[in-house]
DNA sequence: GTCCT
DNA sequence: GGGAATGCGC
DNA sequence: AGGACCGCGCATTCCC
């Protein structure tokens, strides 16, 4: 059998993982949520360092950290803790409020109520609660009843089970239609959070109940899709389950116009840090550049028609960058 | 909390 | 009832 | 010192 090599952890996993739950505290407890993302900057930063950190030296000057954040990685190497993180640690209604807002649909704003409120200190009370029906709305009760099957990542392989169902049926329904998987699977990604999938067809704003049959079908003739969160004219949010051996799994589908799937497949392909790096070499260029369309600013800041895309490389051409592939997409 | 102006 | 504002997830 | 930090689709709640 092949040696099958795990993955090196990250050598400072310890300090990125400190910094993450520093970084949620302020966003669920807090309510800060630049703040949270600042963290989560530093961490990723953190994250690209392949040795491990022995010293200030080795990350003052990172993008994202600046005095305050310093100061909390010198007092980890020095003591191996951090004091803000103690201190939030043994504040038992922040803990509490964080448990509540791993449910999806739960944010901070009604994991506040739910614990000053309601008194409710942790999942399973949330569950036991006489009242829960009224506590919690339609997204938020799914989200609990599906709780731990939505925090395990999704194989690769799993994906590409529904992969070959979902773009089989589709086009069985309408073979004009084209559908793909984006996000980190169409990255090459070994396992992922959730499914999201691309639509188009040529004539979509001809169909604006297009999404609802795409839906209804996997839904009822095939019982893939067993759950919808929300769905309009352009966005399902829902739950799926390719055989009920398999867990149920967070699945969003969207519809786009041909004109702006090019557009949309390159955005929902990310990744994240990919897709900020383009709109700023877009903005250098004179470009505005989103999910939907590039078109060309005017000295007056005036905007263009969309200007013409029929791939992926026509709008890494417009900003004369070299084209990458999905699978380098990972930054 | 960090960066930029 | 229905437009506006808010919460949430991405 | 003080503002920006993506912004948009959908569901729900707020408010007239």
């Amino acid at each position: 059998m092949a040696a099958k090599r795990k993955l090196a952890e990250n050598p400072n996993s310890e300090l990125i993982d400190f910094l993450h739950e520093l970084a949620d505290y302020e966003k669920n407890v807090s309510r800060m949520i630049h703040k949270y993302n600042a963290y989560r900057k530093a961490a990723s930063s953190i994250a690209k360092i392949d040795h491990k950190i022995q010293s200030i030296t080795d990350i003052k000057g990172l993008e994202g950290i600046g005095k305050k954040i310093a100061a909390k990685i010198e007092q980890y190497l020095s003591t191996g803790k951090i004091k803000k993180l103690e201190t939030n640690r043994g504040d038992e209604t922040g803990a509490a409020i964080n448990q509540m807002t791993r449910v999806m649909g739960i944010g901070p704003t009604h994991a506040n109520k739910l614990v000053h409120q309601e008194k409710i200190t942790s999942i399973d009370e949330l569950r036991s609660h006489p009242k829960r029906d009224q506590l919690l709305n339609k997204t938020q009760q799914l989200g609990l009843k599906y709780l731990e099957e939505f925090e395990q990542k999704i194989p690769r392989d799993e994906i590409k089970q529904m992969e070959t169902i979902l773009l089989r049926e589709i086009t069985a329904m309408d073979n004009l239609l084209r559908a793909e998987i984006v996000g980190s699977y169409r990255r090459g990604a070994t396992a992922s959070s959730d499914i999201d999938v691309l639509v188009t067809h040529p004539a979509v704003a001809k169909l604006p109940s297009l999404l609802h049959k795409i839906v209804e079908t996997l839904t009822k003739q095939f019982h893939f899709i067993t759950d919808t969160i929300s769905i309009g004219d352009s966005k399902f949010m829902g739950v799926c389950q390719i055989d009920t051996s398999k867990l149920h799994r967070r699945i969003d589908i969207r519809v786009f116009p041909s004109e702006q799937y090019y557009c949309a497949l390159l955005y929902f392909t990310g990744n994240d840090q990919l897709n900020r790096h383009m709109r700023i070499v877009a903005q250098e260029q004179g470009y505005k550049l989103n999910e939907y369309s590039i078109q060309k600013v005017g000295s007056t800041g005036t905007l263009s028609k969309p200007l013409p895309v029929t791939s992926e490389r026509d709008i890494f051409d417009y900003l004369q960058m070299d084209y990458k592939e999905p699978h380098e997409r990972n930054m």
